[in-house]
DNA sequence: CTCCTGTCCTGCCGGC
DNA sequence: TGCCGGCAGGACAGGA
């Protein structure tokens, strides 16, 4: 579920609730998610102070001051709790990763589908990662324009929503914000991703950076201190134009269609997106 | 290379 | 009320 806006605000909250401080110490309540949890990383983290925290795509990158750190990735349902010092932690359903800290607080990877992972890194190579290789531009970088969409996107076939969920094209794009960045841009999802060129591109470029920015925005200023009263981090009310809103009408008169790309629903307006 | 399918796992919702 | 099928914001492997 957390694409990149809402693993941004992951990130910006532990930033606030944590940078800084000593990890008092890190258990595992299971041995695997979606891979092994490694378990050299309570004896690296323990006594050691978060000093970055980073983001990568959909990936949040955490790491200390004696050099050691991982490599979270939250998967379809993943949530990170804080609980701050003086507040009572009570485990719960789903508590996979518990790192208490020396001032008293928590912080919890709850994860119900176990899609996510952690993964040990250091400080030195935590950029050469498997996970980022080959991995696109950051969307909400000054790498990021219309003529670079249109050279990744160039050759390729299959239709321009599939390539937006291919984390080479450009990190960070799930389901959601892929068929919203369409709407908004007035592009067909079932339109060949390689004729996306040009204005289109740079529509469609433009149509990316505005609903990843609003979404940060939104999940920012709805946040108080960017997490929810029961400590969970990571989601945020959305107001979607297409996304989940099958039947709804645009303009009073265009209906939202659903359709499976990829295995995947896809929501579009068909009048407005060409 | 690109594309297509299946798979991992739990929870929730709608229909009967 | 309970049971069942379908679906969910992701990513990767394996085969064509």
């Amino acid at each position: 579920m957390p694409e990149l806006p809402e693993v941004e605000i992951v990130k910006r909250g532990l930033e606030k609730a944590v940078l800084g401080q000593r990890i008092k110490r890190l258990s595992f309540n299971r041995p695997t998610l979606r891979l092994p949890l490694p378990v050299e990383l309570p004896a690296q983290l323990a006594g050691q102070r978060f000093d970055t925290f980073a983001r990568r795509g959909k990936y949040v990158i955490a790491l200390c001051d004696g050099g050691y750190g991982f490599i979270l990735h939250l998967g379809m349902s993943g949530v990170i709790k804080i609980i701050p010092a003086g507040e009572a932690y009570s485990p719960a359903k789903h508590d996979h990763v518990v790192f208490e800290m020396e001032d008293g607080g928590h912080i919890v990877f709850n994860d119900p589908r176990r899609f996510g992972f952690l993964k040990a890194t250091t400080h030195d190579t935590w950029h050469l990662d498997n996970a980022f290789a080959g991995m696109g531009v950051e969307p909400l970088s000054n790498d990021f324009s219309g003529p670079v969409l249109a050279r990744v996107l160039k050759g390729r076939s299959g239709p321009i929503k599939t390539a937006l969920l291919d984390q080479k094209v450009v990190a960070g794009i799930g389901n959601i914000y892929a068929c919203e960045a369409l709407y908004m841009a007035g592009i067909s999802p079932k339109r060949v991703a390689g004729s996306v060129q040009g204005k289109r591109a740079a529509a469609l470029a433009g149509a990316i950076v505005e609903v990843l920015g609003l979404a940060i925005e939104s999940g920012g200023s709805s946040l108080k201190d960017y997490y929810h009263a029961d400590g969970s981090l990571g989601y945020f009310q959305h107001s979607f134009k297409v996304y989940d809103r099958e039947g709804a009408m645009i303009d009073d008169q265009y209906p939202v269609k659903r359709i499976i790309q990829g295995g995947r629903s896809t929501f579009y307006c068909p009048a407005k997106q060409r």
